[in-house]
DNA sequence: AACGGTTTTTGATTCAGATCAATAAAATGA
DNA sequence: TCATTTTATTGATCTGAATCAAAAACCGTT
C-alpha cells in the first residue's frame, strides 16, 4: 500500500497509485513538478526508512532534532507532556504527513511522537533538505507551504478549543478524519479510529466520558453509528451542521 | 523608538539600540550574522514601510498574500472570523514579530490582522525573501526557525485552551506578556495591556466576565494590581505557581 | 465639562462538562 | 483458552464558567 496525499493538500490521488521505488519520494515531488534529475537528487536524501511498532516512540520531547519524518504508512499522535503532569495531544498524523516541524525552532523536539499502529516513516535530514531546497526552488516553496499549513491547522484547533461545545468539537473531529481518509482513497463514511476516547478527549480539550457521551448522542440521533473504534457516518450533512451552530435545533 | 527583538528569540537587546537606516533590517540580520553586502541585498527587499492607525486592518482574511509584515512598532491582534459569527483571537503581536506566515499555505490570508495601537510595519515581499534565502542560507534557516517557533507557540496555546482553568490561563497570559515586554527592554512587572477584556477572553477561550473576575481574584490575593488596562505584577513567582497547578493551595 | 458609547466590574442564576462511581466490553498476553 | 488489564459506556452529582443583568468607570468628542 502506497502512502498517499504526501506533502500535499489537494491533488489527484489516483496519479499516485503508480509504483514508487524510493519511498514516499514521488509523492513528495509530484505536486511540485520536479524533473527526473531533481527527483534523483532528492532520492539520495530521503532514503532511510524506519519502522515504528504500535506504541513505539518516533521521537521524544527534548531530544536533538536532525531529521523530519514523512509518514509512509501508519498513524501517529504527537503530544506534549508538561511538568506537573498536564498532557495534551497536539495532533493525529496519517500517511503522507510530515512530523517534526516544531523542532526546527530550537533544534530540540518539543513533543513526543507515538505510533498508534505499526508504522513506517522516511527520514528526511533537515540540513540536507535546506541544502537541496536552495537548488530546487519549487521544493523549498512547497516546504514553506507545508509549514504554513501546519500553522493554519493549529489555528483551526484553537478555534475549536476556544469556542466550540463538546458536540461541535467531536463533529469537527470526525469530519476532519473523514476528509483525511477520503483524500487517501478510503471511505469517508466508514473508518476505524486508531486512538482511544481519552486521546480524542485530550486533543479536543474534553474528558473521555464527555467524548463517549457525545458519541452516544450522535448515534441516538442516527447521524453516526459507533461500534467501539469503528465509525460509520450516516449523514455527513447533518454532521456538518452540528459543527457549525450549536444553538440551532436538532 | 527602535523595534526590538526582531526576528529572534533571545539575544542581547542592548545591541539593538544603535540607529538603523533600513527599517527593522538590522534586527532581521543581526542574529543571523550577515555581512554588510548581504544586508544591503536584503535592504532592497525590506524597504517599504506602512503605517496602520489604531483599529486599522493590516490585512484581511481571504485577500491575496504577497508580503509578510515585520512589526516595526505597535501592537496587533490576529483573529479568525468563522462563518456563523464564531470569532477567535489567534494571537497578539508586538514589535519585532512577523505577521502573515499562515497565508503562505494557500496564498490567501487566513485571518485578519488589526492594529491595537498606531503601528508601523515593514513589508517583506515573500517571493523576494525566498529568492534571497537561496543565496543567504543562514537567512533561510532563520526564517524556518521563525515559522517553527510559531508552530510551537500555537501548541502552547492548545495546551492552555485544552487543559487549563480560567485563572491558570490568565496567569499564563500575563506571564507571556511580561516576558515579551522584558525582551523588548520594558518593565516585566508593570505594563499596559493594549487589548480589551473581550479580546483577552477570546484568545484564552473565556468570556470577558470570567477574565474580569480572574483579574479581580489575582488582585485580591495581591499577586497583581489592576487599574483598567494597567497591570502591575507584585509577585512573579506566585503568578508562575498559579499557572502551573490549579489544585495546589493558594 | 458634558455627552454618548464603550468597556469593566460585580452579583445572581443556570448549565455544560468534570468528577466520582460502577459496570460492561474489548484487547492483550500467558 | 482464560485471566488480567485496558478501554468504553452510562448514571449521579458537583462545579467552574457561561449567561443574564445592572451599575460603574473610562474614553473620545464636541
Amino acid at each position: 500500500m502506497l502512502p498517499e496525499g504526501f506533502f500535499s493538500t489537494n491533488f489527484d490521488v489516483s496519479r499516485l497509485r503508480s509504483s514508487c521505488a524510493t519511498c514516499s519520494l514521488r509523492e513528495l515531488c509530484l505536486p511540485v513538478g520536479l524533473d527526473d534529475r531533481e527527483i534523483s537528487v532528492l532520492g539520495e536524501v530521503v532514503s532511510h526508512k524506519k519502522k515504528i511498532p504500535r506504541g513505539g516512540y518516533l521521537y521524544r520531547a527534548s531530544i536533538k532534532f536532525q531529521t523530519l519524518y514523512a509518514i509512509k504508512s501508519g498513524f501517529f499522535k504527537t503530544c506534549i507532556l508538561e511538568e506537573g503532569g498536564r498532557q495534551q495531544v497536539t495532533g493525529f498524523h496519517m500517511t503522507g504527513e510530515l512530523l517534526g516541524l516544531d523542532a526546527i525552532s530550537s533544534d530540540l523536539h518539543t513533543c513526543d511522537a507515538i505510533a498508534l499502529e505499526n508504522s513506517e516513516v522516511c527520514e528526511i535530514p533537515f540540513a540536507k533538505l535546506e541544502e537541496i531546497g536552495r537548488t530546487i526552488p519549487s521544493l523549498m516553496r512547497h516546504f514553506h507551504k507545508i509549514m504554513s499549513r501546519e500553522i493554519v491547522r493549529d489555528h483551526g484547533v484553537m478555534v475549536l478549543l476556544g469556542s466550540m461545545k463538546a458536540e461541535e468539537r467531536l463533529a469537527s473531529f470526525l469530519l476532519n478524519m473523514s476528509r483525511r481518509f477520503a483524500i487517501r482513497g478510503y471511505s469517508e463514511t466508514s473508518f476505524n479510529l486508531r486512538m482511544t476516547r481519552e486521546e480524542i478527549g485530550s486533543y479536543l480539550g474534553l474528558k473521555l466520558e464527555t467524548v463517549s457521551r457525545a458519541f452516544s448522542k450522535l448515534q441516538q440521533e442516527s447521524v453516526i453509528s459507533v461500534n467501539n473504534k469503528h465509525i460509520q457516518i450516516h449523514d455527513l450533512e447533518r454532521l456538518k451542521l452540528k459543527m457549525g451552530n450549536s444553538s440551532c435545533a436538532t
